[in-house]
DNA sequence: AACATTTTTTTGGACGCCGAAATAAACAAC
DNA sequence: GTTGTTTATTTCGGCGTCCAAAAAAATGTT
């Protein structure tokens, strides 16, 4: 109801309609094309054809594989699916002890991948864009795809991220705030690149896996080394107007609660955190600050078995972050009555520990009649989630640019002659 | 990206643009219309002619009142707006000491007006869909209209309403729960009818009044006799799965902390509404339980008073508003960055008191970079607003379903032959 | 080899929008 | 008063998109 309707628009909508059908169940035949889309099978085989003249999308050329239940009769259907060779993407994961890369092709596959290894907390910010810069012509130059074949470049990172601006604008990975990326990694590779939480990222990732689960309105917290949320909104990834919502990890809690890392005392990060845990097991929680160092998963292990053993410190720690994290979760519901919160991320290893305070804390946080409307799930999640679920992002906005400022083009009258 | 575009679409889409341009400005021009719509003057005239065959408009009979700056050459305008008596639609507002009821026409002009006194509190809850449709009659036949004529019926009421299931799941103005209203008054009056929380209503009548002002996402406070909120998320009153959002009244605010409406503890309302700034002064508000009376505007000027007096109990009491309320909207900034925040209701009146410890909770509660981008201010509001909200929304939806299921309708073949 | 079945393409038509030209209804100037 | 000038609105022909129906294609079945 934003945009005037013409013939252009419904050009537009229909064929996003169908890139959408296919980026969510990946090739397909013409005939289920028309199943998703609701389209006519005329309209299915005028659209795809010029989709296909483009580059955009190809053919299956594999001789029909007659698979397991093909005993069907008629003409064998021919599956249609993205050219991967039309678009590459770079996906890149921010963490505090260094970078993960993936290169994938215009399906989503993954062609190459490159870590490296570096403390990116004390590091010369201003270099931080080249860095990431070299990183990624690294990775193309191992793959040996040239930059002019890479449409986008999504970049994820923990904490605030405005990709408006294309900054971080304070994580706990640097010690700086505001740290221009995207402009750097433009200028020098010359793709659009694009910055963004990371918990927004395996929102977006789920979303593209299973449409019809995150359809409504969602949130997806992510715990861990830090506190992420990502939510999905009628639908959709909650952005926010510049690219920086959803910091579940540092709502308030209580105030003059702990010291958090974003500098504030009490947020929900600084119960529920890695670092936070390890920090009231230490004893000393009120006063003590945050620590910026990445911690060895064994560390938690230890923690873990040390509360489960009945550990008196170890216990109360994950009692706190669980009376925390509930009443957390009964503010978003009292604001936004999602009908789906998922839990996620190796902080969920604990939930056993956890889960008696959530509840009690959740039944004191928010009205009865409320809080019977929301499933609140654990989910487990891919370690990869956040590389799939940018690279996904990344290829949708592909996907969009194609016909973003799309006049009718009149290409290919010529053909019209051959027939 | 939802739905399949076809011709059907775009006629959906533009008429309801047009119509959407003449709710937001009132009557215009053919002209005007081009200019806020993006469709050309041909268009135009072919579709607000088709509008007028339908009698949903109307083109404005009076002879052209030669206004003001009215030294322009050229064909005089005409100007188009809604036909009154396309449709009707009431409003009804339930708050704790009874209803109040309007009338108006298809241009939102309120035609009569209806209050009624009754302590719905304690009233048989069944009873009161009954009561809802009674009123409305009567309402109707002061008014001469004939039910048939009224297109919808919107409730406004404090508290959670189920907008799906046409209840009222919780309200301060009932002890009882989930009370039945909508199904009640269409099988007694056979309008559709829809209930809805009343500072939503607030949202819908800001939004209608100034779409550019609350374009983005925005949160809208209402204060006073309990604590409301209307969520404007990318331009849209966000609603919610079940219609029951923004409970932000009933977000908590500390465990245990004094006891609220909704019988939870330290909910934002039990800090802020007026019964808990008079509890507060009262002294012994972590155990005194929640008034459900109805509250005289004289005793909250008299709080007032004696706080600028420099009383300390009264000053405590907004004090500790103050502080509830910054870290609520802290929270509510830390999850979705809104662009603006808006303060309104008779709770605003006392907000130099409340001012200084909210500005002090904000710093306390969100990190700087995020807390910059919000532009908090206190609008006065209109006591009228839920109402006026109440209606606007539903002629708009009254608007949206003369198309719903509109396919082409072949009227008006005839008329061609005259031509 | 003829028929059945399913997918895909072709063909002709409908509908909605647009640009350009025509028409309408004023005001302005002589 | 008559002739322009200006602005608003309508008419007309054309374009692009989709769709329904019919045709063609490609395979299985009898």
């Amino acid at each position: 109801m934003r945009e005037k309707a013409d013939s252009d628009l419904v050009r537009r909508q229909n064929r996003l309609l169908l890139m959408e059908a296919l980026r969510q169940h990946g090739a397909m035949a013409r005939v289920e094309m028309g199943r998703h889309t609701g389209l006519s099978p005329a309209s299915i085989t005028s659209i795809s054809s010029q989709l296909i003249a483009d580059g955009i999308l190809e053919e299956d050329t594999a001789p029909h594989v007659p698979s397991e239940g093909s005993h069907r009769r008629g003409r064998p259907t021919t599956q249609i699916d993205f050219n991967p060779k039309n678009a590459n993407v770079v996906a890149v994961k921010v963490s505090i002890d260094g970078l993960e890369l993936a290169l994938a092709d215009g399906r989503g596959a993954i062609l190459a991948r490159r870590t490296s290894r570096t403390a990116t907390y004390d590091a010369d910010p201003t270099a931080f864009g080249k860095l990431v810069a070299d990183e990624i012509t690294a990775l193309l130059a191992k793959a040996r795809v040239p930059a002019r074949r890479v449409a986008r470049v999504g970049i994820a990172v923990q904490g605030v991220a405005d990709s408006q601006a294309g900054t971080v604008v304070w994580s706990p990975a640097f010690r700086t705030r505001n740290i221009a990326v995207s402009s750097v990694v433009e200028e020098r590779l010359g793709i659009p690149c694009r910055v963004a939480n990371d918990a927004n990222m395996i929102a977006e990732g789920l979303i593209g896996s299973d449409r019809a689960g995150y359809g409504g309105t969602a949130a997806v917290v992510f715990m861990g080394y830090g506190v992420g949320m990502g939510l999905i909104i009628n639908g959709q990834v909650y952005h926010g107007p510049t690219g920086a919502a959803a910091e579940f990890g540092h709502m308030n809690h209580l105030p003059d609660g702990p010291l958090c890392r974003c500098g504030r005392r009490g947020c929900v990060e600084a119960y529920v955190a890695d670092y936070s845990l390890l920090r009231w097991a230490s004893g000393n929680a009120a006063t003590q600050p945050p620590s910026f160092n990445a911690i060895p998963e064994a560390h938690m292990l230890a923690l873990e078995a040390a509360a489960h053993r009945g550990e008196a410190a170890a216990v109360s720690a994950y009692a706190k972050a669980g009376e925390a994290l509930g009443f957390g979760l009964a503010r978003i519901i009292a604001i936004l009555t999602p009908s789906r919160i998922v839990l996620a991320g190796p902080g969920t290893r604990a939930m056993a520990l956890i889960a008696p305070h959530l509840n009690r804390a959740l039944e004191a946080g928010v009205v009865d009649e409320l809080r019977r409307n929301v499933a609140i799930e654990v989910v487990p999640i891919d370690t990869d989630m956040i590389i799939k679920g940018t690279i996904d992002r990344a290829l949708r906005h592909v996907d969009r640019e194609i016909f973003a400022h799309g006049p009718p083009l009149k290409r290919g009258r010529e053909l019209e002659n051959i027939a």
